[in-house]
DNA sequence: ATGAAAGCGCTAACAC
DNA sequence: GTGTTAGCGCTTTCAT
């Protein structure tokens, strides 16, 4: 319609190489009024590039997942990048769907949250895939770890936030402290539990054994846990919970059974979900720092994705939320 | 690799057209030692069709949202589809941006909620927008409407839900009846102010002026409200919140005045998130019904996307979920 | 049953 | 400055 080559068009869309003012006019205003939009699909195809990143989590119904991917999702947005959303629904084979998935969609990466990567250790045929993977797309894990494969981690100092926790309590006067909920062999499970017990270590405590009364994620399972727990008296005077849902269930079911927190017991979570602030007692708990942690990771990808070489690792801060599920030690 | 054309290697990839099944074996085995992966933009292009459905919502972070599309994911994975979210964070220029981005991105169908089609009445630009994506992309709205413009209807018959909650708080006795948040020129509320003085007149009972105390959507703007409400009193026996998220501010609020739910007044919420259980008391709530409000969109699409004409809308049956926050009239 | 070749909508040398 | 043209990796007629 501008008796212009395509060349040109493409010039005037991208604002790139030279064109005659003029001309760039002339076909800017064809392109508004007829609203042509160039074909995403084709550009990609040929610049190799989608400028997409892939994310892979559990289930974005999980409040703590929810949050990371929108942050994460306002980065991209501003940095020009999409990221598109796979739940695993904690089945592997999903999972695996979803890599390949990505993979064949020509993604310029993906992030990677929980499942596999949390396994700990990680399951042979699970880092062959994903060394299958890595030689055509980058790849980014949040909190997680795969031994021997070469991708990019992004994760919360946990372990940090697990050493202001004992130290707060200390400070409360608490001397038994133990963890709730999880389950070993998680990674991040795993790695909760040492600093717990280094921090415990560090004050001079004794060790609880087992380390936590293991009970998975949800909030059901913490209710269950509690009711486990206290089976075999006596409670310690305070419980770091391995993430905030299981801090939620400890707490209802305190409450349903005429416990009081902190009265009876003080209580820590691990995430700081905006439902801690709903609870009564509102739940202290350990910031994951979603306005850090999502951005990071999609940062490491638009970063490769640009040629540039990010470094291989990248430490977000964490930090202790002070709300009233904890209070001075009573027994 | 196999001595055999390109246009070969596509019949066994796509299991199509007629092969030899010695060929079919040989192409088969290369790929699975070379670990094949066939390059989907290459064949979306091709093709005209990306088995990609575009879903923008405004907050995932939001429960409700987070269910809807979760079970709509699901459906999509199982039929071979790919759903792709958009967070419009209530901004109606990104929520443009990922209406036109899905559009470019040649998605076969796109899946809206909340924004601009809660609009009553829309806003003239943006229906003209929808009319000019509507030309290449179908759409469905999920408890959305824009009239005059030809997309697909999916809604929950919150209407009905609505009479079903009067009806159960009448049959406990109460007629001083209710409604709390959400704002009047949205669609959804006005929906539900609508259908609620339907009830109340069913029932012979007054109406309130004005019928609901605005304030959004947010715990934080429940809590807003129900202190604005107590300025003016006498109290209802009963609330009926715009939503969960203003019922469970209601009732943090209540508690932190001292006041008893349902002792001092019975309280229903609308959507039935899962955090409904976790209040004390559990809170009794109009299901949206999550298993089949998202799923009948996407199949929506995925008809039309294979050439049939699914019917142009769809309503869904939403139910009470009777739990402890609703008791006898007292007053 | 298989191959040759055109075409999907775009970008990027390269030539003029 | 602008046009020509060769891909990008695939599907799909049309021959053979």
């Amino acid at each position: 319609m501008a008796h212009v080559s395509v060349a040109t068009v493409s010039r005037v869309v991208n604002n790139t190489g030279q064109v005659r003012p003029q001309t760039r006019q002339l076909v800017q205003s064809i392109i508004e009024q007829t609203g042509f939009r160039p074909n995403v699909l084709a550009q990609s195809l040929s610049t190799r590039a989608t400028r997409t990143i892939g994310f892979i989590l559990p289930d974005i119904t999980n409040p703590f997942f929810a949050s990371v991917f929108l942050e994460a999702e306002k980065r991209a947005l501003a940095l020009g990048y999409t990221v598109m959303l796979a739940n695993s629904l904690n089945d592997p084979a999903v999972e695996s769907q979803n890599l390949l998935s990505f993979a064949e969609k020509q993604v310029d990466g993906i992030i990677f949250m929980g499942g596999r990567v949390n396994d700990n250790p990680p399951r042979p045929e699970h880092v062959a895939e994903m060394q299958t993977v890595l030689e055509q797309t980058p790849i980014v894990m949040i909190n997680g770890k795969m031994p021997g494969i070469d991708c990019y981690d992004v994760h919360a100092d946990e372990a940090q936030g697990i050493h202001d926790a004992v130290a707060y309590l200390v400070g409360l006067g608490h001397r038994r402290i133990e963890m709730i909920g999880g389950v070993p062999g998680n990674l991040t499970t795993d790695e909760k539990l040492t600093a717990f017990a280094h921090a415990l270590q560090q004050h001079g405590l004794d060790l609880p054994d087992p380390l936590t009364l293991p009970g998975r994620w949800s909030v059901l399972d913490g209710m269950a846990c509690l009711e486990a727990r206290l089976q075999r008296p006596p409670l310690p005077t305070a419980f770091i919970a391995i993430n905030d849902l299981i801090a939620i269930g400890v707490l209802l079911k305190a409450q349903e059974l005429g416990l009081n927190v902190p009265g009876n017991f003080s209580l820590i979570g691990i995430d700081d979900i905006a439902w801690d602030e709903m609870m009564r007692p509102p739940l202290t708990s350990i910031s994951q720092n979603y306005a850090q942690l999502g951005p990071a990771a999609v940062d490491v990808i638009v970063a490769v994705s640009e040629g540039q070489d990010p470094p291989r690792q990248c430490v977000v801060p964490t930090f202790l939320v002070a709300r009233q599920s904890c209070g001075p030690a009573t027994r």
